[in-house]
DNA sequence: TTGTACGCGTTATCAG
DNA sequence: CTGATAACGCGTACAA
């Protein structure tokens, strides 16, 4: 099998020492102006690349980064984690993308051959169990930057939107639109992203005094089929819903495809609203109205943050806090029709 | 800062040699009970995980392969990838993972510096100009498998989907619906998918011999936007099209939006058919009949591939042929009620 | 300005 | 069974 050329066949072709030609393709240190093209042509004829590998063993800098996410197939992550390449490309690193697919022993796995691989830094969303390893990691062992979520007692750089006013707001919205039985179907219970929701949702009822019902709050698990599934119970009520506040995308996909088979037409018979706001968002019948998240940039501030740490700028203080982004409701036709102020429902005590 | 512990600590703390110590961690070669024991509890003692950099240099051998397609926030390649990433993780490679956003420029860089970080192996979907460089790499310098497109002149396995079948199947379904006047907003003129699809939109219609129009034939980019201008222009023209083929996903997006805005019915004013199934292609109004790609299966069967070649299983002279999969098409309710055989259109021909 | 020599952490060979 | 010891390819302090 073939093997690449290495430094020292350069310096041989070159007719020079192999630390000449190291500095000179390096970059650093001295050489003369005729050692530098002496170099740089044995370089070019023999087609030499460095060998990054050897360089690492060196250096003990790899340049590259691991991110460890639920499911790159989801529109919040795919978005999320081409922000990160983007990023990281510029800055001349590679990224080694890992799904844990919410499984905390996915994540011990994959954490650890992370580790092993000694990448520079790690973006990491954690499952919901057993932090122990990523804690120990986080002692100083690799810097991390954490996403969506935080950890309870991991002093860690995260970078989030702020979900329980992103909920709160679309609740909020349903409850202007007249609603008085919105269903909640929440992602894995204990995961701070779905906690938050939850709250914001239990925020805007409590302060508008409208009843919350434990019979219209249904635990998903950020997939489309268990949505589904709660979706149709929801249905089976004697008294249903008239709004369903659904928490993620996947989760909405499961809603809409269980509402269509039972025949019920939104927002008419029921509205829907959802969290996230992918490309098709603007396509279903209705179009959805949904939270937005910025997660494109979630992606460039995470890289940004383990860059920082990484390059050791930590005399910024601001790389060491946690940076919450504002949501926005996209309001389009899934909820019906705004009403006038005047017209809010009565249930509303409040002002 | 910290430094992680190495084998030579594990020898000291086990009191035995640093050969040693690395026979039983790397289980090869003999030592006895005893030793075994030591080395392991000392192991566990310092907390010794093995570097894999060193590792890397000495074997050189990586785990890792590169994956380099054009965007993965598109439908067909997250699946794609998710597809690589499952079968890698089992085998416990790690994949570094590329955007070259169909730009050349992009292809070249990334592809040196996976080559430059001696990843094992390549999976890679390359971009219309200038493979030069991807020749040279293939020339073998590192085990490569194509994706979706094949590159003339290289001859290296592909994995890729019966484009023009699919979009044969596609417009055939338009005919048999009754369409007569079939646009076509394809890809990248010159990218052997487009070039595939177009041929088999082409096919369809001089078998069933329908006029040809070359102002039905609109060359996108793949993207959202451009499709959506394009469909515009097709709107403006005198006699309008009665239904457009589109042919990837972002740009059914496209497509739809500005039928949307143009106020047109799917189907009753224009009929769309698209190319790739995402999710979402059953929330549209109406549900999009579309081609399926078996995308994931095709990022499985990709590693596989290249897996083989890099073991140097070629004795199995299968690894080195192409597969070409088949799609199928999903049909929905975006090209109108399909009617009885006997009523097809007049204009066709060929029985 | 240039060359030498050592170390990075493993794997693997070769005597004992 | 075990212990030295030589690579792997590159960076860099040190000497010349």
């Amino acid at each position: 099998m073939w093997r690449r050329p290495t430094l020292k066949q350069v310096a041989e072709k070159a007719g020079v020492s192999l630390g000449m030609a190291g500095r000179v393709l390096g970059n650093y240190g001295y050489y003369s102006k005729s050692t530098k093209k002496k170099v740089l042509d044995a370089s070019k004829a023999i087609n030499y690349t460095p060998n990054v590998i050897a360089r690492s063993l060196r250096t003990r800098l790899t340049r590259t980064i691991g991110v460890l996410i639920s499911d790159i197939t989801t529109f919040f992550w795919t978005t999320l984690v081409r922000g990160i390449q983007d990023k990281a490309g510029k800055a001349g690193f590679s990224v080694i993308l890992c799904n844990s697919d919410e499984e905390s022993e996915n994540e011990r796995l994959y954490l650890s051959t992370l580790f092993e691989r000694n990448v520079d830094g790690l973006i990491v969303s954690p499952t919901l169990h057993n932090h122990s390893y990523l804690k120990k990691l986080a002692r100083g062992m690799v810097p991390i930057v954490l996403v969506d979520r935080r950890v309870k007692g991991l002093r860690v750089p995260t970078i989030k939107t702020d979900n329980q006013a992103g909920a709160y707001e679309a609740v909020n919205h349903l409850i202007a639109l007249g609603h008085d039985r919105i269903a909640i179907i929440t992602g894995i219970a204990g995961v701070e992203t779905s906690d938050e929701r939850f709250a914001g949702y239990r925020k805007a009822l409590e302060e508008k005094g409208i009843p919350f019902r434990k019979t219209l709050i249904k635990e998903g698990n950020f997939q489309k089929d268990q949505a589904l599934a709660a979706t149709k119970e929801l249905l089976r009520m004697k008294r249903t819903p008239s709004a369903i506040f659904v928490c993620n995308e996947p989760m909405v996909s499961g809603c809409i495809l269980a509402l269509k088979e039972s025949g019920l037409r939104i927002p008419e018979d029921i509205a829907v609203i959802g969290f996230d706001d992918p490309v098709w968002a603007s396509y279903t019948n209705p179009p959805l109205t949904t939270v937005s998240q910025p997660s494109y940039t979630i992606g460039i501030l995470a890289f940004d943050y383990v860059l920082a740490q990484i390059s050791n700028i930590k005399k910024d203080r601001k790389y060491l806090e946690d940076v919450i982004l504002k949501p926005t409701l996209v309001i389009r036709e899934s909820c019906g029709i705004r009403l006038k102020d005047h017209e809010v429902h009565p249930a509303q005590k409040n002002p």
